[in-house]
DNA sequence: AAAAAAT
């Protein structure tokens, strides 16, 4: 049997993975580790919780540590994307355990907090960066930070990361990138349009997959129930107070809806909180923090942690309202039956959102189990407690007429999806030289076909 | 259609 000692990897890092004591790897790193130790460009589907993160991040220390190299100022060798910044935190803190026994710097970036701290960090230059695109733009454009020296690039959540608003933002960065460097590039699922650009993105590949496409994960065991959306609230009360809860994850599908979800519990003296992307970091680092550390049971969330957030004893994901993208279903229960642990999901179905579950059945091709409603259900809809009063009800209202600032971003994205309406529109960065060859659709340099995808291929770019 | 990400 392989264990973690068989691939060779730096000294140091077995240090660090026996302390935490790791001895077998799991199948994405077992299949990924070998070929990325080799400097080969990798292509992963898997979600977080397969062992994604270490699968990227000790072949990549291995080579920092193998070929080492002063830290470039305002640079670094290896930059992780990942598109939310609580998922950026816990990459670098991962990256943090996985390289305590050696000197390399590890640094994370992203917005909703200050900036400075930020520049003094990255003023030595870092060893392995972790961002999120927003702010690592903005530290591009105050010249704090270059990408010339990035040897290994990730690309983490993929999929997510091509969503109108990310794309811009990426294309961007793929072109600060030196041409030679080694990618890798993670997606949970590989739709059509995905691996196109995975295709463009990537020289020569391993494709490695551990999650089947877009099938649910077998261990957790998924109820639904068909309710009215106005009985949902009380649904959940019974559904806290019935369940053997560890710790639960709500998902709701707006910001609104969480905070409301939220009051609701509160009115009815339950403790929970919720994080989604109109709170403050600060709000959200302490609401995961203490859904961590369990002082909380239930945490209320939008899609925003429907990714890639790692918390062990999730015993339960709510579905509090159905996500309309059937995809974003199999990353939300993923929350649970983490690491070998079970879990169960329990989806909250109102009429309207009965085609959405349809569809949902028939990406994972499984099926949930119906679960009844309580017996005295009718009863809890009648003694709902009110919620606790939100922050709009509670002081001055409207006294904000100014609130006009919204539409600024607008004119960027001009919210044409699909759109290819003339070659024109590169927005914002006004005419700003880039070549003229027909490359609206290439994100990303073209794949360079020049064989050897060995260490010594240089792949040239531009030349054409 | 909503959410995320820069201020």
């Amino acid at each position: 049997m392989t264990t973690f000692n068989d691939f060779g990897l730096h000294a140091d890092i077995n240090r660090a993975l026996a302390a935490k004591d790791y001895t077998t790897p799991t199948p994405i790193q077992m299949q990924a580790i070998p070929e990325l130790m080799k400097g080969r460009d990798l292509c992963g589907i898997a979600q977080t919780g397969t062992g994604k993160t270490a699968a990227f991040s000790l072949p990549s220390i291995h080579h920092l540590l193998t070929y080492p190299h002063a830290r470039p100022p305002r640079g670094c060798r290896m930059l992780v994307l990942s598109p939310t910044r609580e998922l950026a935190a816990q990459i670098a803190q991962s990256c943090r355990d996985y390289g305590r026994f050696t000197k390399l710097t590890v640094s994370t970036v992203f917005g909703g907090v200050p900036i400075n701290k930020q520049i003094r960090d990255l003023s030595g230059g870092v060893d392995i960066l972790v961002a999120t695109p927003g702010r690592l733009l903005d530290l591009i454009d105050q010249r704090a930070l270059r990408l010339d020296d990035v040897e290994i690039f990730v690309l983490d959540e993929a999929d997510q990361m091509m969503d109108m608003g990310f794309i811009h933002s990426l294309r961007r960065v793929a072109k600060l990138l030196p041409s030679r460097r080694q990618n890798l590039f993670f997606s949970a699922t590989m739709p059509k349009e995905i691996a196109g650009l995975a295709d463009q993105f990537l020289n020569d590949p391993v494709t490695v997959s551990v999650t089947p496409q877009a099938t649910t994960v077998e261990k957790i065991r998924q109820y639904s129930t068909f309710v009215e959306q106005k009985e949902k609230q009380a649904l959940l009360h019974s559904v806290v107070a019935s369940e053997d809860i560890d710790r639960a994850l709500i998902f709701t599908r707006t910001k609104h809806g969480a905070d409301r979800v939220v009051r609701h519990l509160a009115g009815a003296g339950i403790k929970a909180m919720a994080i989604h992307g109109n709170k403050s970091q600060s709000q959200r680092t302490n609401a995961l923090q203490q859904f961590r550390s369990g002082d909380i049971k239930l945490l209320v969330a939008t899609d925003i942690a429907a990714r890639g957030i790692d918390v062990s004893g999730v015993s339960h994901v709510i579905n509090f309202e159905i996500p309309n993208v059937p995809e974003q279903y199999v990353h939300r229960i993923g929350r649970t039956a983490r690491a070998g642990a079970e879990g169960k999901a329990i989806s909250f179905i109102a009429p309207d959102e009965r085609p959405y579950m349809k569809d949902i059945e028939r990406v994972t091709r499984s099926k949930s189990e119906p679960m009844p409603l309580p017996e005295n259900f009718n009863e809890l809809v009648r003694n709902l407690p009110k919620p606790v009063a939100g922050p709009k009800d509670t002081g001055s209202q409207g006294r904000d007429p100014n609130r006009q600032r919204q539409d600024a971003n607008r004119g960027r994205n001009g919210g044409k999806p699909g759109g290819d309406r003339g070659p024109r529109r590169e927005g914002a960065a006004g005419a700003a030289g880039e070549g003229a060859e027909g490359q609206r659709k290439r994100f990303f340099r073209p794949r360079n076909k020049s064989v050897g995808a060995h260490k010594g291929a240089v792949t040239r770019v531009g030349g054409r």
